[in-house]
Order: structure tokens, then C-alpha cells, then sequence
DNA sequence: ATGACAATCAGAGATTGA
């Protein structure tokens, strides 16, 4: 079973690049984030002609998020649990009923820029909830993965430059603490597991010529249960699609699980 | 220190992103 994950910068934007993308990687299951897309608005029809089930939790103009699949779905949930105010469309969960049932949930964690200040504080507050939703899942003893765009360079080997970050939401001290309490909670980040060293990003900004001097961050990951883990084959990123036509600042990453 | 670039909504320019 081939998982991938995309923040694909609006629905609309991509309409090309994305079916492009899909048609040549032949995903089974794709977690989309950034649909900035209300749900009546999205294209289904461009996916569903492909053989894909589309479930979507949309939101107005920012956010939103999606799963496309090949294999039945069951028990799809909207929403991380934890606060019942949060309005913003960040999280979506379903099982993906492949030889192996595996609990997909696919998430755009908040960006957290300024700091400090309230979107830092909403940012740190969403990890929380994600890993209070981690220990339920992990609990269960089934295999699950949470994959999608972290908004968190883990270490500075996952930056070109991990000196422009050191102030940054995306890689301040308390933005990797908690991303690393997750990984201590049993998880494994799936693309470390298959590949070390620096140099591997996914995000490029389409600022100053990022892309032309490969100035990127790692920042979209797959973190696996570990009776998930114990299926992974392989985990990589598409890192020519940023080359492409009208591309998304980030690319898809993907895992073959033996599922 | 700021803007660069792109997307959205709206129908100009503000807001958001990373």
C-alpha cells in the first residue's frame, strides 16, 4: 500500500499539477493539506474519474485538508479532539481498509509564525492535542500512521540554511521538544528509518529563488505507529515535482507499507 | 529591517503562509 502525503497550496492552483502527480506516482492513498477549499467546491469528479473515494474537511479559504483513496475507507472523523472552539480544518482520520487495516491521519499543523505570540501559542496547544490523539491511537495496538505537513524541522540537517531558522516557529527549541515527545511516545519517523544525512527537503519557498539554489526545510513527514512501523518498506520524496508546471512550494512524500 | 512569491477573496489590496 502506497501512502503519500501533499500540501498542494490550494485545490484550484492545482488542478493540473496534482492529477499530473497522482497519474504518474499511482498513490492508493493521498492525504492532502491546504485544499483552501470549502467542501462543496472541491473538484471531486477530477479524482473520483481516477478511482479515488474523496473525503474532505474543508474550510474557507485557508486550510483544509483531504484524503483521497483507492481501498474502501471506514470510520472517517473530522477535526483533532481536544478543543471544541478550534474552527480551523487541520485534521482528518479513516481507516484504510487494505490487507492490512491501517488508521491514517492526515494533519496540517498551525505554522505557529510570529513568535512568540497567540499563533505560537495555538501552535504548541495543537501539538498537545496531537499527541493526547497519539496515545488514544497508540493504545489501540493497531497500526496507524499521522503523516503530513508538521510546520517542524526536526534538526538543522533537515534545513539548507538552519541558521535563518533558529527564531522561527518552524524550528525553535519548543517546536522540536514537541515534535520529538511524539517520536518518544513510540512513533517512528518514516523517512529517517530509509534515509540519513542532510540535504532532503520539501518545502522550497517560491520566494528568492529557493527552488534554483535548493534552499529548502524538511518539514512534511510520515510518523508511524510501531505496528506500522514493522510494515514500512520504503519512504521517499518526490522532489521533481517541484520543478514542474505551476508546482506547489512543497512535494509529495510517500511510504510503501506491506499492507 | 524589509521584501522577495504565491494563493485567496474580491474585484484593490489585505491576509496568510514558511
Amino acid at each position: 500500500m502506497k501512502v503519500a502525503t501533499f500540501n498542494i497550496n490550494g485545490i484550484k492552483a492545482r488542478a493540473e499539477a496534482l492529477p499530473r502527480w497522482l497519474d504518474e506516482a499511482q498513490p492508493d492513498v493521498a492525504l492532502l493539506q491546504e485544499i483552501k477549499s470549502v467542501d462543496a467546491s472541491f473538484p471531486r469528479a477530477l479524482f473520483e474519474d481516477r478511482g479515488y473515494i474523496v473525503e474532505t474537511h474543508g474550510q474557507k479559504s485557508f486550510n483544509g485538508v483531504a484524503i483521497l483513496s483507492k481501498l474502501p475507507l471506514e470510520d472517517i472523523r473530522r477535526g483533532l479532539p481536544g478543543d471544541d472552539s478550534d474552527e480551523q480544518a487541520r485534521y482528518v482520520e479513516a481507516t484504510v481498509m487494505g490487507d492490512v487495516p491501517v488508521r491514517v491521519c492526515g494533519l496540517y499543523l498551525p505554522n505557529g509564525n510570529p513568535t512568540p505570540g497567540p499563533k505560537y501559542d495555538y501552535k504548541l496547544a495543537w501539538m498537545e492535542r496531537l499527541i493526547d490523539r497519539a496515545r488514544v491511537l497508540l493504545a489501540s495496538e493497531e497500526p496507524f500512521l499521522m503523516a503530513g505537513d508538521y510546520n517542524v524541522i526536526p534538526q538543522d540537517e533537515d534545513a539548507a540554511r538552519p541558521e535563518a531558522w533558529r527564531e522561527d516557529a518552524l524550528a525553535l527549541p519548543q517546536s522540536r521538544a514537541a515534535f520529538r515527545r511524539l517520536l518518544y511516545l513510540g512513533m517512528t519517523e518514516a523517512f529517517r528509518t530509509c534515509t540519513a544525512g542532510a540535504g532532503h527537503y520539501s518545502f522550497w519557498d517560491y520566494q528568492a529563488g529557493a527552488w534554483n539554489r535548493d534552499d529548502g526545510i524538511r518539514i512534511d513527514h510520515f510518523l508511524l505507529s510501531p505496528q506500522c512501523a514493522d510494515l514500512l518498506r520504503d519512504c521517499q520524496i518526490d522532489k521533481h515535482v517541484r520543478g514542474e508546471t505551476r508546482p506547489s512550494d512543497h512535494v509529495p512524500v510517500w511510504v510503501d507499507l506491506a499492507a
